[in-house]
DNA sequence: TTATTAATTTAGATTGGTCTAAAATATTAT
DNA sequence: ATAATATTTTAGACCAATCTAAATTAATAA
């Protein structure tokens, strides 16, 4: 009967959602500590409470997977943190990598009717800034075929559609050559070695970037 | 050096801004323990923290004065609601009544660009649906001179400026008779005995207000 | 001025969320 | 198969924010 969620509660399930590739697979204990960088034995006490309300099936040793009842809650709190980053973006022109702590905490704020309405004012965006798809009230979401820009064969120039790290460093960067979402990305030459890579984007411009970046760097088909 | 104020206290800082009438009285501790529903004894544990940090000066058994300090993060957490309060009804559509609740949770967010963006965004309002003034960053406000509608004497029409009372009961009273901020009223008629009052809004609707009402009706002058 | 009443504070307990250190269990390597 | 290592859980503690019940102090009334 104890059916209200806290903040904490809600960021344990945020956690577990994402490191289980939205519910698909089970996180373990040290993964989560990592994850929320707090210790081990705090988790497994959390554990425990979660699986009491049935959030999540929790297995002693054997770490956690998330119940369709969890995947809602936690779709609940992504929705209201993409469509906030939206707002703080298109309305407040935030950019994008200044967006993250606050839409933290703005997703936590329990109103219903604002979410609904936030939605509306924003013309019910399918998308946020960074490209991740925003749940619908029902916790659906259209998931684009993207694969990192660091695994395209094809020749022809592909769209940025989404970033995989929202890590301000990463967004400052990607400012910085002149990326964003919609841009097209043509790769001139890979270097095998390093998994460096000489790109065009837009059709103007030139940049060389590391591996680590092409794998944050989601684009179409 | 524990510079950080928790949820809890910043309650509490707006509670006795508002008992001392914006920190001009001081104020006791079961007036506290009423206003925010919880015990007197919980409340003089806090008073002694919030003392230690500077932000009221609290004298056992005969209650607290808050400091300028104080005044200053208080002032901080009531822009925030009032601004926010502006936000949900000329943005969102949200009406005068429903604001209130979803403000408590909104001016909570700790981010200082978050708030100079959407004061921007709202074009620096003055006021908030309610009619009461909104500090400026610094703490400042423009206090308009205002009395209830009780104790107008002047024959001609008042201009309604603020409600005293932002209960949604009373604020759904008011959309109904079809009084709202700057709705113009002229008292055709008072009865002694109960305070009551025979007004005409706008000039066109005729209606009876209790005492109660009239009180916290704020018009100019 | 002293007794009664009202207001406030103290003492001790509880809950949520965290910690460290030690114990238990699982995994890996020899 | 067993020892060494890594992971996870348990036990016990702490802090913030609350509570109830008892003790203290202030205000009021006889």
């Amino acid at each position: 009967m104890n059916n209200i969620i806290s903040l904490t509660e809600e960021n344990y399930l945020k956690a577990i959602f994402k490191l289980s590739d939205d519910g698909s697979k089970s996180v373990l204990t040290n993964q989560l500590a990592e994850e929320m960088h707090i210790r081990a034995a705090t988790v497994t006490d959390m554990l425990k409470r979660l699986a009491s309300k049935n959030l999540i099936k929790y297995e002693k040793y054997y770490g956690v997977e998330i119940t369709k009842q969890g995947k809602a809650e936690a779709l609940k709190i992504i929705r209201k943190h993409r469509l906030w980053e939206t707002f703080l973006v298109e309305k407040l022109n935030f950019t994008w990598d200044e967006v993250h702590d606050v839409a933290e905490q703005l997703e936590h704020i329990q109103s219903p009717l604002l979410i609904e309405k936030l939605d509306a004012f924003l013309g019910f965006p399918k998308a946020d800034p960074h490209g991740e798809p925003i749940p619908d009230s029902l916790g659906r979401m259209e998931s684009v075929e993207q694969i990192p820009l660091s695994e395209t064969q094809s020749k022809k120039a592909a769209t940025v559609t989404a970033v995989k790290s929202d890590s301000p460093s990463f967004l400052k960067y990607l400012n910085k050559i002149g990326v964003r979402l919609g841009s097209k990305i043509s790769i001139v030459n890979k270097a095998e070695f390093d998994g460096s890579q000489e790109i065009i984007i837009d059709g103007k411009k030139k940049a060389f970037i590391s591996r680590d970046a092409a794998e944050n760097l989601l684009v179409n088909k």
